[in-house]
DNA sequence: GAGAGTTTAGACTCGGAGTCCAAGGTCGTG
DNA sequence: CACGACCTTGGACTCCGAGTCTAAACTCTC
């Protein structure tokens, strides 16, 4: 993928809504072409390929869950609190940008095999809850769990889930409204 | 989709492999047909084309899912010890069944996207959680929750994503060793 | 104004999904 | 047994869409 010139990011982020709604494979480049504004023969000479196009919104929308996420642990208060601020950051991202994480879900597989996605996804949330769950069970806010690591993978699968799930057309409600039954049980999850 | 004769069940069950580890449109029917030995002809004069296939296989992994889940809803023990007992069932048909368990997740968008897996998903696991928690409000065994069926989809998640986790390729460790954490993980966010 | 990089239309190749058909097989029933 | 209904399969075919390629135009920078 080659260097993108101003504004192309943004005009490419708009094909997520394409992606959210049939998948990379159900999602022509021609509809990617006319959703973005950029000609196809365009789109191929900065990305490798559909599939880098779909890799690239990916990586998008995990930084800026990387962010969100690195915001809230860097807060104040205790481990406890800062992790509940994640869940609640991390819901408030799959709420500001539903298309690119309900993207994300439908193509899920292939984002868990790429090593790519599978780094920054790490970096973005496992690692930072990882970390966290070790500070509270030192500070005693929460409860020393054996593998941290995948307890934090838990969470994740917790929240994402939950948070796709009340995005879905069937079930649309505000996100507001799961956050408190979400955030109560991961915290009561953990504890101490 | 046709009516299956004897013995074709089990044949297309063996095509799990190829969807778990490419996914629906990585893999070509002719793949299906090699690995199954059902010839292409076949394969389409039973099933309405690749992704009832998949569909099928989906069916087929959530109802043995909902079998284990209800197997252990039925038990002895508060609403808390069946929960922790439905928690280790789904581990336990994860490890059972990894292939179609890994196609499931590879191709989870669909999966969510159609309301026949949709509904099985929701009579396998979700309704019985539900209902589950509900009893262990009144039996005081769990604490009572706002939405049920939330958090019911909040544990899913959870499990399925680390019981997943644990699978690839990577990470690779016996689920009983995961099994300790989420069970205490799950149950501390319920418990009464 | 020359060269490097960018932008685009449009024609092209190629692979794979799904269709179709025809020949043959296997029943169950009279 | 014979007939009709359904099952089974090979193989050829259509069609669509990903990705490639080319050539022409455009836009910088030096």
């Amino acid at each position: 993928m080659r260097r993108l010139p101003p504004g192309m990011r943004e005009k490419v982020l708009a094909a997520a809504e394409l992606f959210a709604e049939a998948g990379l494979d159900g999602t022509k480049m021609e509809d990617v072409a006319a959703a973005t504004g950029v000609p196809k023969a365009t789109l191929y000479y900065y990305f490798d390929g559909k599939e880098d196009i779909l890799a690239f919104l990916f990586v998008e929308i995990l930084d800026e869950l990387g962010r969100a996420v690195a915001g809230a642990v860097a807060g104040d208060g205790t481990a406890a609190e800062r992790l509940r601020a994640v869940v609640l950051a991390h819901l408030g991202v799959i709420e500001a940008f539903p298309a690119a994480s309900r993207a994300l879900q439908f193509d899920l597989g292939r984002a868990a095999r790429s090593p790519v996605i599978a780094r920054h996804t790490d970096a973005a949330f496992v690692e930072p809850v990882r970390s966290l769950l070790e500070e509270g069970a030192r500070d005693g806010s929460l409860r020393r769990v054996d593998h941290p690591r995948l307890v934090a993978t838990a969470i994740l699968g917790a929240v994402a889930t939950t948070g796709l799930n009340a995005l879905t057309p069937r079930a649309r409600r505000p996100l507001a409204r799961v956050a408190d039954d979400l955030t109560t049980f991961v915290l009561a999850g953990v504890a101490a």
